[in-house]
DNA sequence: CTTGACCCTCTAGCGACTAGAGGGTGCATA
DNA sequence: TATGCACCCTCTAGTCGCTAGAGGGTCAAG
C-alpha cells in the first residue's frame, strides 16, 4: 500500500504548493501529520482526503473559514444537512452580489471607453469623468 | 473662502476614511499637505480635487497602481489619451473575465445546492461533491 | 562521496486598508 | 478658568490567503 506522502507527493497530488499545505497546517486546516526519523511530514490517507476537500470548496470560492465550518459539519454525519445547504446558499447569494457589482462596474466603464475620442489628455473625457465636476 | 480643511473635512468630503487619507499620504498617492501650528494636516482645494479623483477610479475598481498611472497621464496634458484608453481598456477586460469566472462558479455552486435533498449529512450531496471520488 | 532534489523552520512581503494604543489640540460650555 | 469632548497626531500590528526567501538539513542515485 502506498500510504506515505510526503509533502511533495502529497502537493502533486492535489494540486497544491507545498508552502500552502504548511500553511494550512500552521492555521489549523489540515491536521500536522507524524513526522519521519529525518522530520519530514508524512501523510496518509485522511490526509489526501481531507485536503481534496479542503482544495475543492476553496476552488468554489470558499473562505477558509467556511471551509473549516463545512468540514466540521461533515464530521457530524448524524446530523441534518441543512446547515451544510445554509453554508453554501449564503456563498452563492455573496457571488452572485459581487457579479451584479462588477456586471455595473463593466457597463460604467463601457461607457467611458466609448466616450474616448483619442485626443489629447486635456479633452479626455475618461480623465474628465473621473475627475470631480469641479 | 473655505479653502484649508482639516483631515476630518475632506474625509466628509470624499467620502474616505481619515486613515484611508493618512495611507494614501504615506504611500506617496495624495502629496503631503502643509502642517498647522498645532501639527494638523491643512488640506486645500487641489488636495480635494486629487483625492475626488482617487476615490472615484477606484470605486471603479482601478487599482492603486492604476491610479497612480492615471493620474500621471492626466497631468501631461497635451500628451494623446491614447494611454489612458489602454488602462481603462485592460481594466475593463479584467472585470469581464473575473466576471465570467465567477457566473461559472455560480453556475456550480446552483448544481450543487439544487441536489441537497436536506437529509443527514452522511448522504449530503454537497458534502458529497466536495470530497474526493474515493 | 558528492550532487541535486527534496525537506525543514522562521520571517517578511503582497494589496489596500483597518484598528488600536497612547498621546496632543482646539473649542464650547459651566 | 477649568473641564469635557471631538478631533487630531504617530506608530504598530492585524486582516486574508497565501508566496517568497534565507539558511539550513535529509535522502537516494550515480
Amino acid at each position: 500500500m502506498s500510504e506515505k506522502l510526503t509533502i511533495g507527493k502529497l502537493a502533486g497530488a492535489t494540486g497544491t504548493k507545498v508552502e500552502t499545505i504548511r500553511y494550512y497546517e500552521q492555521i489549523g486546516l489540515l491536521p500536522a501529520p507524524e513526522r519521519s526519523a529525518g522530520n519530514y511530514r508524512t501523510y496518509e490517507g485522511a490526509h489526501l482526503r481531507r485536503l481534496s476537500f479542503i482544495r475543492r470548496a476553496r476552488d468554489l470560492g470558499f473562505s477558509i473559514d467556511q471551509v473549516r465550518e463545512l468540514m466540521g459539519l461533515a464530521d457530524r454525519r448524524d446530523q441534518s444537512c441543512i446547515a451544510v445547504d445554509v453554508v453554501a446558499n449564503q456563498h452563492r447569494d455573496a457571488i452572485r452580489r459581487k457579479i451584479a457589482d462588477l456586471t455595473a462596474l463593466a457597463g460604467e466603464l463601457d461607457a467611458l471607453i466609448d466616450s474616448c475620442s483619442r485626443n489629447t489628455v486635456a479633452d479626455c473625457r475618461i480623465i474628465e469623468a473621473l475627475a470631480p465636476s469641479a
